[in-house]
RNA sequence: UGCUUCGUGGUGUAAUUGGCAACACGUCUGACUCUGGAUCAGAAGAGUCCAGGUUCGAGCCCUGGCGAAGCAACCA
């Protein structure tokens, strides 16, 4: 296509300025005067299941592309089958559009506010004979569809009069015929190398109540018949979708065509889809893991829906600002989701208070400090930003640390504690190991024995002295317990759902869920609330659990920290 | 053996009228550091699916191949 090369320059490092190829096409047509110039485009779920990233790539879009030219974004519920849809998915939509943070303004519209605009179009269509109804069922009609190879056959019905499609037709929607009885088709071309143009079925019989519209149908429009149309009562101007649509917008052209009545017209443009490695997107997938109980539900920390990122600890703008990296374009790609865990590592490094969380906890007993002091050390609360200040934690004779951070005989690049190491305390002393004790039974380091350096507290005459390793730490006796939850990729594929005769499901990562039941976290943390976010330092970034509560605290891991030990320890 | 669309470092995106293929992520060094984080400095990594052609000059234009995806719901 030749608007590649014509507009603006698309600059890779200043991606907030740049337009990416459809806003070049949108800019083109407002500089064309085209529509008057006006730009009007709309975000159209189908109320049938949550959102998932893959959406909020296409609501950035809608609604981003709009704002960009100064123009309007519609909400618009494409509900056309009373058999998939609810109105509880209709809430969820809304509310996870606006935790996003766009908003539509008050134009939330619903495919369904249109049947009887559609119903008279389709009557319409009839009257100009260019829509039959056809007797046959769903095989037969599939059967003269013919192959993408081969040319379709006409239906024996295709030559029915105006008086007895018009009949029949209102016929059905009084409710005389049953379900799969009878269609009504536009009338186009049997032979055409679009599958989609070979007389497509634009109304079917549904007996069902709507979620708005109740009992009143008993014909239901498809979504070839509504979507265009919409857009065209709506003034959408730029009908923005994903690319398997690409084939369907010849029918979109030619319905459209023969609806409007002056020179406005909506155009449908697409996109790629979003993938990303380690992931599933597919609505049915996503549903089957539900469904089998494979996660604890649509809003499980592993899923990619927005309930799920949320829920992880993933915020608004770490999902924009990846959105707004990976572009759009008209090539199928496969996003790694490292780029997501970096957008979300970046966002909360510069938010979000660091604190000290113990996940897997061993005693460390610091034998020369006395057993009834306490101190309180004070801890910057993030070196990112000063603004968000400091607070005390208690510091006592003993301690908890991570088992990870001992070894009893320790290689030459673990700069951690072993015996007769030393290494700081964040915040406190710097400590030197002098023994440990074993559990008998398992053999496991139960004790830690260490003396500190008074000379060495924070801040103090020594404190300057070089050790290799800091640790963090928490008070035995002021501790609190919490669960935390490690969650990491729910698959171990990088292309689960694309594997030739294997089921996606083969490739879940036993490993997706790990859960600590008694880590020891700061006392400061007693008082958290669902979503509230930390940095537990030298670990990760965590969230409070939407079930968390005071005594019984649970914590999310969005994402690790970055961790060269851990992977030159793979090795 | 149809129609539509797409092929640029490992991944994704960019490259103005045809002008030294750039940016981000990832990877690897090093510096700094009271987070093995962050930050900073640097490196490796593609010659743009292939073959021709036009041109002083092609990722971009032309021709021909090859490969991949979508399309045969009364789903959206």
């Amino acid at each position: 296509m030749d608007y590649k090369n014509k507009s603006a320059r698309n600059d890779a490092g200043d991606p907030g300025t740049s337009l990416n190829f459809i806003e070049q096409i949108i800019q083109e047509d407002v500089r064309a005067g085209k529509n008057d110039g006006r730009v009007h485009t709309r975000f159209p779920p189908e109320p049938n299941g949550y959102l998932h990233i893959g959406h909020a790539k296409a609501i950035c879009l809608d609604f981003g592309s709009a704002e960009k030219f100064g123009g309007k974004c519609n909400l618009r519920f494409d509900d056309t089958n009373p058999i998939k849809e609810e109105t509880e998915y209709v809430e969820s939509i809304k509310e996870d559009i606006h935790w996003l943070g766009f908003d539509w303004e008050g134009r939330e519209f619903h495919a369904s506010d249109y049947f009887d605009r559609l119903y008279d179009f389709a009557l319409d269509l009839i009257r100009r004979g260019l829509a039959y109804v056809d007797d046959q069922g769903s095989e037969e009609i599939a059967a003269q569809k013919g192959t993408p190879t081969k040319p379709g056959t006409e239906s024996p019905y295709r030559k029915r009069s105006v008086e007895e499609n018009m009949d029949l037709f209102t016929r059905m929607n009084s409710g005389e015929f049953d379900e799969g009885s009878r269609v009504l088709r536009a009338k186009i071309d049997m032979s055409s190398p679009n599958m989609h143009m070979r007389d497509p079925v634009i109304y079917r019989i549904l007996k069902r109540a709507h979620h708005r519209t109740g009992n009143k149908w008993h014909v239901y429009p498809m979504y070839d018949f509504a979507h265009g149309q919409c857009d065209y009562f709506e003034g959408v101007t730029h009908s923005l979708c994903t690319l398997e649509f690409e084939v369907h917008r010849p029918l979109y052209d030619w319905l459209v065509d023969r609806l409007k009545t002056g020179d406005y017209r909506p155009r449908q443009i697409e996109f790629n889809r979003l993938n990303l490695t380690y992931t599933v997107m597919s609505k049915r997938k996503l549903q089957e893991l539900v469904m089998l109980k494979l996660v604890s539900g649509w809003d499980d920390p592993r899923m990619p829906t927005l309930s799920g990122l949320r829920r992880r600890g993933y915020t608004p703008e770490s999902i924009r600002r990846f959105i707004k990296s990976i572009g759009y374009t008209k090539f199928e790609a496969i996003n790694d989701v490292a780029l997501l865990e970096h957008a979300i590592r970046d966002d909360l490094n510069l938010k979000v208070p660091r604190v000290f969380a113990v996940l897997n906890p061993v005693k460390l007993i610091i034998t020369n400090y006395p057993d009834d002091r306490l101190e309180e050390m004070e801890i910057i609360n993030n070196p990112e930003d000063e603004s968000m200040g400091s607070r005390r934690v208690p510091f006592s004779r003993e301690l908890y640390i991570e088992k990870d951070d001992f070894m009893e005989d320790p290689p030459k690049k673990f700069f951690r504690l072993g015996p007769e190491r030393e290494v700081r305390l964040k915040g406190g002393y710097i400590i030197k190991c002098t023994g440990f004790k074993k559990d008998e039974s398992t053999g496991e380091v139960a004790e830690i024995y260490c003396t500190y350096d008074p000379e060495t507290k924070s801040g103090g005459s020594a404190a300057n002295r070089k050790v290799k390793g800091t640790l963090h730490w928490v008070s035995a006796k002021h501790a609190l317990n919490a669960e935390v939850r490690l969650y990491d990729r729910l698959f171990d594929h990088p292309d689960p759902a694309g594997q030739k005769n294997r089921d996606f499901k083969e490739f879940l990562n036993p490993d997706s869920l790990k859960i600590l039941a008694s880590c020891k976290i700061e006392p400061s943390l007693a008082d958290v609330k669902p979503q509230d976010k930390f940095q537990f330092q030298r670990v990760g970034y965590f969230c409070v659990d939407k079930n968390s509560k005071q005594g019984n605290i649970v914590f999310n891991r969005t994402v690790p920290l970055r961790d060269t030990w851990g992977k030159l320890a793979k090795k």
